[in-house]
RNA sequence: GCUGUGAUGGUGCAGUGGUUAGCACAGCAGGUUGUGGUCCUGCUAGCCCGGGUUCGAUUCCCGGUCACGGCCCCA
């Protein structure tokens, strides 16, 4: 190969467009059916942009690049702060609260492997201008009936709540303040990582024990209570907790339930602007980049002047990931449907058998017209040549129109896959009816 | 950022320090001038890139590139 595709990109076939546009319409159905709406933002944005969301140290995982009047610009990341800025540019007077999506690929310089691309897809969804447990549960729901939609079998839900963590560690005494990470922002890391030794620098030796007996809560919404008992022991009492737990509830309400649900309390997603729930949802089957989807409620208006937005709640869904995902589970169980629906197109294969093929356009056109997908055959071939092509392009039925049909005005309707042939009349409704 | 493995037609695999580098599938053409997914024949097409060792390197060595895996990270 003289010229190689950039390292981390990949290039789509036919056959994978397929695939991916199918997953896309799912997923934009699923939205759509919870009233969010579709917007689109620029692949690149001023640089600016991301180091004010995610601070400069960003910018060595960034395309990042002058352009000829010296503006610094890059490749955008993500899609969440570009869908914010947007907001705050055109929809500051658009009636509240807006439920966007959106989908489009993002740009990361980093090694890539398997699940992990330089230029890789995102969907997502944020709403924006409601806040509380209802607002989230929604946007968790709407993820829930996403995968589910997909036909993906074994995954997991693992939520938590940034805002208990919060109200534990600045009840421990540790501080909210300071730059470029806060105490809070420090042990919710270690607490994330289970780094119990690192934590110990920071808290009273007392206060460890209750922190690991909450990490160590597994289950459902039923660790709730016991989540509430080890609070009391540390003396907290908070808000955050009850809101869970109506969150739950709603969630239970509004969505067909996971495959696996797990709640829990350390959950941090390793994000400085989240203020609230937070989930993930892990497939394990597929190894280290196993998270396909992440989000929450956070912070991030405020930066555009819109603080009383905040806190807003969306998600991230890992559009590629969900996809290896499907491959591998179709791969298992030996199907050959990846995604649903990818196949649905069925064209119409029309054969002109030594006639010109210009014989048939009008024809064609006419089919098209009433609705019907038609590939025309416009290499001359044996008529067994040209059923194999017909096949090979998917078509559901082959029309064979010859010398003698275009004489008799008749042509015949051949059915790919049963093999069975019925002659009609050469007029797009008689073909119509007869497939 | 660290580390391991690998790279041969479009795809999947053989193979070799030395003459024409094989096989399968796919593609194209024909065998069959109105019925396919069977069979047969032919054709197209390849040793990732650069340097080194050597009389000679696709093969051995080094570097690069790319892919896959394990850590780190993951807005």
């Amino acid at each position: 190969m003289m010229v190689q595709r950039p390292r981390g990109t990949r290039d789509f076939t036919p056959i994978e467009m397929k695939r991916r546009l199918a997953l896309e319409n799912l997923l934009e159905k699923c939205s759509r059916s919870f009233g969010y709406s579709r917007v689109q933002t620029p692949i690149f944005e001023s640089l600016d942009l991301f180091t004010a969301k995610s601070g400069p140290g960003v910018v060595d995982q960034l395309y990042a690049f002058k352009d000829k009047s010296d503006r610094d610009l890059t490749l955008r990341p993500e899609l969440t702060a570009p869908v914010m800025r947007m907001v705050a540019d055109e929809m500051r007077v658009v009636t509240k609260p807006l439920r966007l999506s959106y989908f489009g690929q993002c740009f990361r310089y980093e090694e890539s492997k398997k699940g992990r691309y330089r230029e890789f897809f995102q969907y997502g969804a944020e709403s924006i201008g409601i806040k509380g447990p209802l607002a989230e549960a929604e946007i968790v729901a709407l993820a829930l009936e996403m995968l589910h939609a997909t036909g993906l079998e074994d995954w997991e839900l693992r939520i938590g709540h940034v805002g208990i963590l919060h109200e534990i560690l600045t009840g421990l005494g540790l501080s909210d303040e300071g730059e470029p990470e806060s105490e809070v922002q420090s042990a919710m890391r270690l607490l994330d990582k289970g780094d119990w030794q690192g934590l110990e620098k920071m808290i009273p030796a007392e206060n460890i024990p209750p922190l690991q007996e909450l990490a160590d809560l597994d289950g459902g919404s039923e660790i709730l209570s016991a989540a509430e008992k080890i609070l009391s022991t540390l003396g907290i009492e908070g808000n955050s907790l009850e809101e869970l737990r109506e969150m739950l509830a709603a969630l239970n309400d509004l969505a067909t339930a996971p495959p696996s649900l797990k709640v829990d309390l350390t959950v941090a997603r390793g994000l400085d602007y989240y203020t609230g729930m937070v989930f993930e949802i892990q497939v394990d089957s597929l190894g280290g980049e196993g998270q396909i989807l992440g989000g929450g409620s956070y912070r991030l208006l405020h930066l555009f002047g819109l603080a009383d937005l905040d806190p807003c709640c969306g998600f991230g869904l890992g559009f590629d990931r969900v996809l290896l995902a499907l491959e591998a589970q179709a791969a298992a169980k030996g199907s050959e449907e990846i995604v649903p629906g990818e196949n649905s197109s069925n064209p119409l294969a029309v054969i002109p058998f030594k006639i010109p093929a210009s014989e048939v356009l009008s024809l064609v056109k006419s089919l098209r017209v009433n609705g019907q997908e038609v590939v025309v055959e416009l290499k001359s071939r044996g008529l067994g040549k040209s059923l194999s092509w017909a096949d090979a392009v998917g078509a559901s039925h082959a029309l064979i129109i010859g010398p003698k049909d275009l004489e008799s005005g008749t042509c015949n309707v051949k059915n790919l896959q049963s093999g069975q042939q019925v002659e009609c009349n050469l007029d797009a409704e008689a073909i119509l009816a007869s497939l």
